[in-house]
DNA sequence: AAACATTCCGAAAAGGTTTTCCTTAGGCTA
DNA sequence: TAGCCTAAGGAAAACCTTTTCGGAATGTTT
């Protein structure tokens, strides 16, 4: 037999329209103007009036429809969160931090993907425009600056991991170059004197800003970077064996080996492995980025520079909801990275 | 100097009051009622007056304010995915397939990640009902059934990954068993026969299941397993380094090793390194989850299980925004897995 | 020229909530 | 008892769009 449109089963439950604000009213015998202060606690109510309007709210069970709410108030308790590597391995930290910053109070998180395509990235923001969000976190999937996403922006952007090309914009980077000094910094305390660098593309900017602030502190330190230049080639493991294997076979007194990412730096450490070195008594390694089943699922596990991403994204959506009612102040703003120690340097 | 509120520069055209269909109707000479039908192309409007809305609406940059369109049709054009492990692998490809399936059409996202925290679910559940999603994706960290998200729900629940425990519920899960099964009967198609299977915890339905795919396969072939029983372990590499040394061990001539996620294969390949066994000349091994990272960076490469977690999200989407207008059926319904041959197993 | 059909446009209501006055009733003071 | 004040509640506007229905103007037919 086919469903009724009423019953009291699930699916026809589904169908029943939701009470509204008018119901309530009614059923608690006041006006729906008092309905409503009653259940937000604003004007002159009587407390048994009151408490009829929430006894009837309960009965009911009203959940108030934002929509008409924020219809009225001109704002809709969203930011929009257009990312373009969801798949990948920064979105979600950030992501998370924004959830958190914004779920807390009225705040919700749209989210899209742009999936790294302009044209797509454009109706993503047409829509989360027309649904009225007040407020756009962009994302990039990786830190080289991205163009800005419209100036005519009705609302408030703030750029997240990928700055934006415009100095007019708001943008929250990672400080890859004082994270590169930082764990070369750590090494050279742990005693290390011949530091190699094997990391990313050369035309990555984390991967050029990452090698910059290795060879500052070495630079500091008066050493040189053994083989002189920094290795480029892939984010990958098996770039990490490879251009590991370059760097042993020139020069076997290596003693540090900083990676750009961690993953290079799993690379790193099997080939070290094969060759039946120590670590880090014979070669120390570190990675970048602290991906924890990366970083703590090798043997030894990954010392490795944390970007706090999460943070950065929570300070995002922080800088975001303030800038909702006050002006956002430009400019690209840096965080700094952390180094966590682990056994891949600390013997 | 302090900003104007109406300059040309930036933050200031932000505080511009956005313009409505009324502006535009105005400017274009006509009525609202004109203006809108003639957007939407919709009822009977003059080729000329249509241009004359069209230019007017492109001149003021108009969006038109889906909240208005919202509260007028009952339908806020959103769906809501609730997920319970952002950070977790499981939740980012449903989330994406989803996306995909909602995106192209009017519907958005909004996300919610409860955090595993149930009082923070019903919160979140609660909000995401006050802004009336016509839908919601209920997303598991795990396969383990969970508890329905309430029953007096207004709008159809879909639950992806983790089943909900009622059958009342619409669910979509990977099928673990078939996945085990699958990549078992692939190690007998090439020849092996005396079979381990390292996996995680016990009490993970995901574990258990693939457990009893394997063990499916092997009574098929009339074979044992290698140990008799599954060693239950952890998700780590640590585990499955440790595991796999107890194996071999005990069993010498073990000539294979299905394992219960590819994290776990990580380890074992790396403890099958260390006793310079060839693989999968000696050993052949095999992977669950076909994360790409852990998959493609090992050496071999590992033959693994893809659960298309992706599709199912796709699905689950899908499903459910069909269910917004026809009744949901009910039921927990399994994605078939497919394995990926790779180098670990294909010599 | 009258009746009619067709085409195009506009007035108005609806959707659910919040907020701003305004009204009413009751209590208080002089 | 008259005047006033306060507390409590209600009417109505506002938010913006869509849609229905009716009206006006033009063109067509007898």
């Amino acid at each position: 037999m086919p469903a009724q449109s009423n019953g009291g089963s699930h699916p026809a439950t589904r169908r029943a329209k939701r009470p509204t604000l008018r119901d309530v009213a009614a059923l608690a015998g006041v006006s729906i103007a008092t309905a409503s202060k009653a259940l937000n606690g604003r004007g002159a109510v009587h407390p048994d009036t009151r408490d009829r309007v929430l006894v009837a709210a309960e009965e009911v069970a009203f959940t108030p429809n934002r929509l008409a709410r924020n219809l009225l108030s001109g704002r809709s308790g969203t930011i929009g969160l257009l990312t373009n590597d969801l798949i990948g391995r920064f979105s979600i930290p950030i992501l998370m931090g924004a959830e958190d910053a914004s779920g807390t109070g009225e705040m919700s998180v749209l989210l899209c993907d742009a999936r790294g395509d302009a044209i797509r990235e454009a109706h993503q923001l047409k829509t989360l425009l027309s649904r009225r969000v007040d407020g756009l976190i962009v994302v990039g999937s990786d830190t080289d600056p991205r163009p800005s996403v419209g100036e005519k922006i009705p609302v408030p952007v703030v750029y997240a991991y990928a700055p934006s090309t415009s100095p007019e914009d708001c943008s929250l980077v990672p400080d890859n170059i004082g994270g590169g000094r930082q764990v070369t910094q750590h090494l050279l305390d742990i005693g290390r004197t011949r530091i190699a660098h094997i990391t990313g593309p050369a035309d990555f900017l984390a991967a050029a800003d990452r090698a910059q602030g290795v060879a500052e502190a070495l630079g500091a330190a008066g050493l040189p970077l053994v083989g002189d230049r920094p290795l480029y080639g892939a984010w990958t493991e098996a770039w990490g064996r490879t251009a590991a294997d370059t760097i042993l076979d020139r020069f076997p007194d290596t003693d540090a080996i900083v990676c750009g990412s961690d993953q290079v730096a799993r690379g790193v450490l099997d080939a070290l492995h094969e060759r039946d070195l120590d670590i880090p008594g014979d070669v120390a390694v570190t990675g970048f980025d602290n991906w924890d089943v990366f970083a703590t699922g090798s043997r030894p596990r990954l010392t490795t520079v944390d970007m706090d991403l999460e943070l950065l994204g929570r300070l995002a959506a922080e800088r975001l909801i303030r800038a909702i009612d006050q002006p956002l102040d430009a400019g690209i703003t840096t965080l700094p990275c952390r180094v966590v120690v682990r056994e891949s340097t600390a013997g």
